[in-house]
DNA sequence: ACCTGAACACCGTTCAAGT
DNA sequence: ACCTGAACACCGTTCAAGT
């Protein structure tokens, strides 16, 4: 049965999501949400402890939205569904999506998300106490490659690839000389990210075969 | 020759790198900077462009700590110095570190500090077009390990880990049923950090013989 | 039980004014 | 050139009061 209380819950944290998305974190207030859900601010006080708390529902709302991946699947599709889900959900709440990385990954919500994660690298042979730790490496590509994609670190801050390198002395980047003309391409970024999958699933094979 | 001007901004920034450190980054503010140096809020900005500007210029700071590894040792020697050198300073700046994952990568500060790894990679035998993206690889794992282990991901919320599984139906999460106990085990990062470092050297290595 | 109003101690930033 | 003072439009949170 579903409450009234948590109803409006709900739609505070809905609010809170859209705030963030459409003006980035810093959009994020107790009194827009309260103008937006026809509250004074301190009504909000009565659905949530305060404002981290409110943004530790922004993170479980993400993560609820996750969806396990198919158990008839191979180990591998099923490491790669998790990893292309997470992805998605970066490109989906650009804005919002930093917080996974930040926050502490709280119970029980990321539980949930970990377990196939685990399950998958059981299945494929990893021996039980390299899992957590594969499983941290796994997720930290994924989550650090999700936000540093959507959030700028690999983009070039607006700047073609040529004044980027305005003011070094190239005498002070020699490899940046050396590699010349690739660092002007464009990047694939769907690619890079299946090859980093693919690179990973070659170490948890390792991992495996006790490599 | 160093201006009373630069003197006077280098300053400014060391004050907001201890705020940040002292309070975490919520403290740190024009406002308290300019009461600390001596100023009144409105003089910052005859240093710093607003907030945002000072904030790239703290992780400037930042990554002008980062010392290039010595050239004499071999690639996977420098590949290790750098990322213990980044780790390193998530633990002596963990309130200002998650920083450089969320802000743009940007010049000329990263693109220093980014030309050892290509270097390296070049000299381990990666081909030219595979550097950039088996570089942001490597980045990634690390400071995603590093603000992770920092910002609190990988802790456990101040909880047992016992409790951690408290509001979870076990029937939900059958994998962690699995692993049993091997998730209650303490983690030594360090260990954690070198096995995920000792691993990306394989993935660069089987880059290097195009696999 | 659920909500409001006023108040406190903060923010970043603009603008006009001072020396 | 460098700095100040006042003001504007915001914050999160506490507390006492309303219905």
């Amino acid at each position: 049965m579903v409450t009234a209380k948590q109803e409006r819950l709900s739609e505070i944290v809905g609010v809170a999501l859209r705030l963030a998305e459409d003006g980035g974190l810093a959009a994020v207030s107790l009194r827009a949400i309260a103008a937006e859900v026809g509250l004074t601010p301190m009504a909000l006080y009565g659905y949530v402890r305060g404002k981290d708390d409110l943004l530790d529902r922004l993170v479980a709302r993400l993560l609820s939205e996750v969806a396990a991946p198919d158990p008839a699947l191979d180990w591998r599709d099923r490491l790669l569904a998790c990893a292309r889900a997470a992805r998605g959900m970066a490109h989906r709440y650009p804005r919002t999506f930093p917080l996974l990385l930040t926050r502490p990954a709280v119970l029980p919500d990321a539980v949930r998300v970990v377990d196939p994660l685990y399950a998958a690298l059981l299945d494929a042979g990893v021996p039980q106490e390299d899992v957590p730790g594969l499983e941290r490496m796994f997720s930290t590509f994924v989550l650090g490659f999700a936000v540093s994609e959507v959030g700028g670190r690999f983009g070039t801050g607006g700047l073609d690839p040529a004044e980027r390198r305005a003011g070094v002395d190239p005498a002070d980047v020699p490899a940046h000389r050396r590699l010349g003309e690739v660092l002007d391409r464009p990047v694939d970024w769907d690619a890079e990210f299946e090859e980093g999958l693919r690179r990973l699933l070659g170490v948890v094979e390792r991992a495996a075969h006790r490599e």
